[in-house]
RNA sequence: GGGCGCGUAGCUCAGCGGGAGAGCACUCGGUUUACACCCGAGCGGUCGCAGGUUCGAACCCUGCCGCGCCCACCA
């Protein structure tokens, strides 16, 4: 700790505004230097790697979601007296930004084509001059306290030496390799994509039986890509097919090309499936590759990079993949080759998950490859011995799924930006991969290819913090502490981070655990997508009620593993806790509560409660907060706060604060209820709670604040019971009060008889204040009577409300109280009237349907005398 | 085709072997000196269907029906 922050010293405003709370706090904690690591310190290491954010231009839900949980996770641990930091990736950002320049040049009337590589990526380091700050400013304003300041929003030096130096150990261990095979081709973007990054999708398409040969050698054959025909080099047929048992060894005429080619057999053909008869494609399909391999047929290429048919020496030749399947549909027709058609057809289609999201062509193509099987062995491993958790189990299976059939993974990609391949050609043919310290000899080329942009970002663990030089950075927070992402990208980003990491780090896991959250969706639980237009801009709601409110709602639907449903309702009733947060502290704070105060040597019954709830509380937040129990952490702080502190203590302090000998004490447990409070809830609402626990104990800031960790006291069984008891009296009244009609602003006479016995003889003031009623006076006339049962004996509670009481609102009243009890008792008795029941359930269990079973009688027994009594309607 | 999961109050979801819960919505009443972004009271559910295990099942098992997501080379 640098500095400290002057202390509040205005009083809190009556109305709690956000928008006023916020502004500039976020500056003034790094100003005050609370986020800086405190170099030479003992503290225990906290790290979180985290993805980069979105740089299209605005914040979105889904970083809004994950950014919020990590920075709950982060702001407890430095509470909690850990070193705590963040990893902010860049490199996907780089890439985005890449794609924001390209955009920019297209709307200049250039092409990165036309300016080179160098000025292309001189005009990347501009934009990102110029609207990074924007970017990190929407961060900020989410509260986020991630050290940005460590400058690591740059694709710089540091990443680069380490890709390369990764790339090098893994090319000398023989872990990647150059090959010519069926890729994942984008026309669009002339690139290579990896096989996740495919997306597929049932498309209507059309299958279409064309017939290969003639006469006694004709053979039907079915595709739904016609197009591909121009490269068939063989018909296969299953081995054991008689029907085409003559065939085999034959050659028949390819229609339209002319060329003659084989028929085949194997045993990859489905006999069952259509004609049994297969047309293959080596060089454009992977099964036809496959069967190409295995038959050594030739594999001649019929299509470019930009999807367009190329070299078949047909007219076919120039036209775009989509305009020559019809085209070569309707020249066969012209020969009568087409024998059915099925349309429309519905089929899976590989789609670009990037872009355009056009369909994929697989494509034969040369190309850089990882060779994964052990590196996701070790992955895979590293879950199944548990030295890593994957979080919640239940996404355990997918992970192994993933990882057990793993194949090779395509890393070079035939774009202009990213990390080039260290691998140069030499005159004579030579191939050597060079270290980042190697200089390539003179005349020798690179590669011109660059490295998918997940390889990069599969180092983040270890690349940000200095590898691979062995830095202080790297022996302190490696292996880092969690993983908090998305359940969407555990093949995309985790599961390379745990193969690198354990590749590159001798074995020692990036991480222990993995803590996978779900996707934010609308208020009606469907996906967000801009077409159904329900996608929601995080800024507009922060806009509306505050970055506390997003946060709050947001953490509050945070299930482990689970989607998170958000609509401005749940916003609106986060905000509403905040209001209600601000409102009991004003109201704490203006009767002189203070955290500083002693507790009192002898608390009240209430007080005792309390302080026990909050042990209870802290307790369970913790557990929860360890096992990113979001939602529930959340929900527990929420209720604790409002039906708890709020709509009981607060209303039990009001008469102990007016009496003299307890006025001392409850501002004391006030103030420690609501300090420990405040100090739990700031992880997840930053802004308010740094307000008020500023105005209640007038302290630096609680982002500096000790996470509660003695705050409450042991559970008082004779307090709480008193309490409960006292909650019980009171919902009877008050349901007595609605019900007949007495306003809730008038107060009434009434006389309580049996209190001492029910052990309540304490509270009768604060019964009094909490359901607004007087003294009897000497003009008492008592015209209603009402008697509840409580564990320790009945109150009878007699009432003058002026006048008679309403008899069939009464009667109501007690015939549905009469139902439920009836109705309990009855449960009661099915039970212990069965032996077996009796015989084998546990003790206490019995025990207390016993219990169960006489409160119900008595209930019926008193509620039946009362219905005899009422006056006839 | 394989894997994971879900069907509980009008909506979104907790609960996962011993008395059906929350938020929002809804109804009624309310200017009580923290709070109408509030307070109080209330209405609302054969816990998808059918079997089974158990003294006892929303909860465990089996089957069925209806959904969602991920993976998969069926032309």
């Amino acid at each position: 700790m640098t500095e400290t922050l002057p202390p509040r010293t205005a009083d809190l405003p009556a109305k709690w505004n956000p928008g006023e709370v916020e502004g500039g706090m976020y500056q003034r904690w790094v100003d005050a230097g609370y986020f800086e690591a405190d170099a030479g310190s003992a503290r225990p290491p906290f790290c979180v790697v985290i993805p980069p954010p979105n740089v299209t231009g605005s914040l979105h839900i889904g970083h809004a979601f994950e950014h919020t949980l990590i920075d709950i996770l982060v702001r407890r641990r430095r509470m909690q007296g850990y070193e705590a930091l963040w990893l902010p990736g860049t490199d996907h950002a780089s890439i985005a930004v890449h794609a924001l320049v390209e955009r920019a040049l297209a709307a200049e009337g250039t092409s990165r084509r036309e300016l080179g590589r160098e000025a292309f990526i001189e005009r990347t380091w501009e934009w990102k001059a110029e609207h990074g700050g924007a970017i990190l400013a929407q961060m900020r304003r989410l509260g986020d306290s991630v050290d940005w300041s460590r400058e690591r929003f740059t694709m710089d030096e540091g990443l680069n030496r380490a890709v390369v130096t990764i790339f090098k150990r893994l090319f000398d261990d023989g872990l990647i390799y150059r090959a010519e095979r069926m890729v994942n081709w984008s026309p669009e973007m002339r690139s290579v994509l990896s096989d996740v990054e495919v997306e597929h999708r049932d498309v209507e398409g059309e299958l279409v039986s064309i017939c290969y040969g003639d006469g006694p050698d004709a053979v039907v054959v079915a595709t739904t890509r016609v197009e591909t025909m121009l490269g068939d080099t063989a018909v296969a047929v299953h081995p054991d097919d008689e029907r085409y048992a003559h065939l085999l060894g034959h050659e028949i005429e390819l229609p339209l090309v002319g060329r003659m080619i084989r028929v085949i057999a194997d045993e990859h053909v489905d006999p069952g499936f259509g004609t049994g008869a297969v047309k293959v494609t080596p060089a454009h399909d992977p099964n036809d590759f496959e069967i190409g391999r295995r038959h050594d047929l030739p594999m001649p290429t019929m299509m470019d990079e930009t999807g367009k048919i190329a070299g078949t020496g047909t007219e076919f030749d120039g036209m775009d993949r989509f305009e020559a399947r019809v085209a070569v549909r309707e020249a066969l027709r012209a020969q009568g080759r087409i024998v059915a058609e099925k349309r429309p057809y519905l089929h899976s289609v590989g789609h670009s998950s990037r872009g355009k999201h056009e369909p994929i062509e697989p494509r034969l193509s040369l190309q850089w490859f990882v060779k994964v099987g052990p590196l996701a062995q070790a992955a895979g491993d590293a879950v199944r011995d548990g030295r890593v958790a994957v979080h919640p189990p239940e996404l355990e299976p997918r992970w192994f799924g993933w990882v057990d059939n793993m194949h090779d993974w395509c890393i070079s990609r035939q774009l202009w930006w990213g990390h080039r391949i260290p691998v140069w050609y030499g005159p004579a043919g030579e191939v050597v991969c060079l270290g980042p310290d190697d200089d390539p000899p003179a005349g020798w080329t690179q590669d011109e290819d660059v490295l998918d942009t997940w390889f990069s970002s599969g180092l983040w663990p270890f690349s940000t913090l200095g590898w691979p030089e062995r830095t202080a950075d790297l022996a302190k927070f490696y292996p880092t502490s969690v993983l908090v992402t998305g359940y969407d990208i555990l093949f995309f980003w985790v599961a390379r981070m745990m193969m690198f990491g354990l590749y590159a780090m001798d074995g020692e896991k990036p991480f222990p655990t993995i803590a996978l959250h779900g996707m934010v969706r609308d208020q009606f639980g469907k996906k967000m997508s801009k077409t159904v237009g329900n996608t929601v801009d995080p800024a507009t709601w922060m806009d509306a009620y505050g970055t506390d409110s997003l946060r709050f709602a947001l953490a509050r639907v945070a299930n482990p593993g689970t989607d998170a449903p958000i609509g401005e309702d749940a916003v609106q009733a986060a905000r509403n806790f905040g209001t209600k947060l601000w409102n009991a502290t004003r109201f704490a704070v203006s009767n002189g509560a203070s955290p500083a105060l002693a507790l009192p040597a002898q608390p009240t019954d209430a007080d005792a409660w309390i302080l026990g709830r909050l042990r209870e509380v802290r307790e369970q937040t913790d557990a929860l907060l360890e096992d990113y129990q979001f939602a529930k952490a959340t929900e527990g702080l929420y209720h604790f706060a409002w039906d708890e502190f709020c709509s009981w203590y607060i209303e039990l302090a009001k008469p102990q604060l007016a009496d003299g000998s307890t006025a001392d004490g409850t501002r004391a447990v006030l103030g420690h209820v609501l300090d420990a409070l405040l100090r739990m809830l700031h992880p997840v609402t930053p802004f308010i709670t740094e307000a008020l626990w500023q105005g209640l104990t007038g302290g630096a800031s609680v982002v500096v604040a000790p996470w509660p960790v003695d705050a409450g006291a042991p559970t008082d069984p004779v307090a709480s019971a008193q309490v409960t008891a006292l909650q019980k009296l009171t919902t009877e009244i008050r349901r007595f009060r609605t019900e007949q009609r007495v306003p809730d602003s008038r107060r009434i006479a009434a006389r309580l008889v049996g209190l001492d016995g029910a052990g309540l003889g304490e509270q009768r003031a604060a019964i009094a204040s909490l359901v607004r009623l007087d003294e009897p006076g000497d003009d008492f006339a008592p015209t209603a009577t009402l008697e509840v049962a409580l564990a320790g004996g009945t109150v009878h509670v007699e009432l003058d409300i002026s006048g008679s009481i309403d008899v069939a609102a009464e009667r109501a009243r007690l015939g549905r109280d009469l139902a439920a009890a009836q109705k309990e008792r009855d449960q009661a008795d099915r039970k212990l009237g069965t032996p077996k029941f009796v015989e084998k359930a546990p003790a206490d269990v019995v025990d207390g349907i016993r219990a169960r079973q006489e409160s119900a009688a008595g209930d019926i027994e008193r509620i039946t005398a009362r219905l005899t009594a009422l006056p006839s309607a």
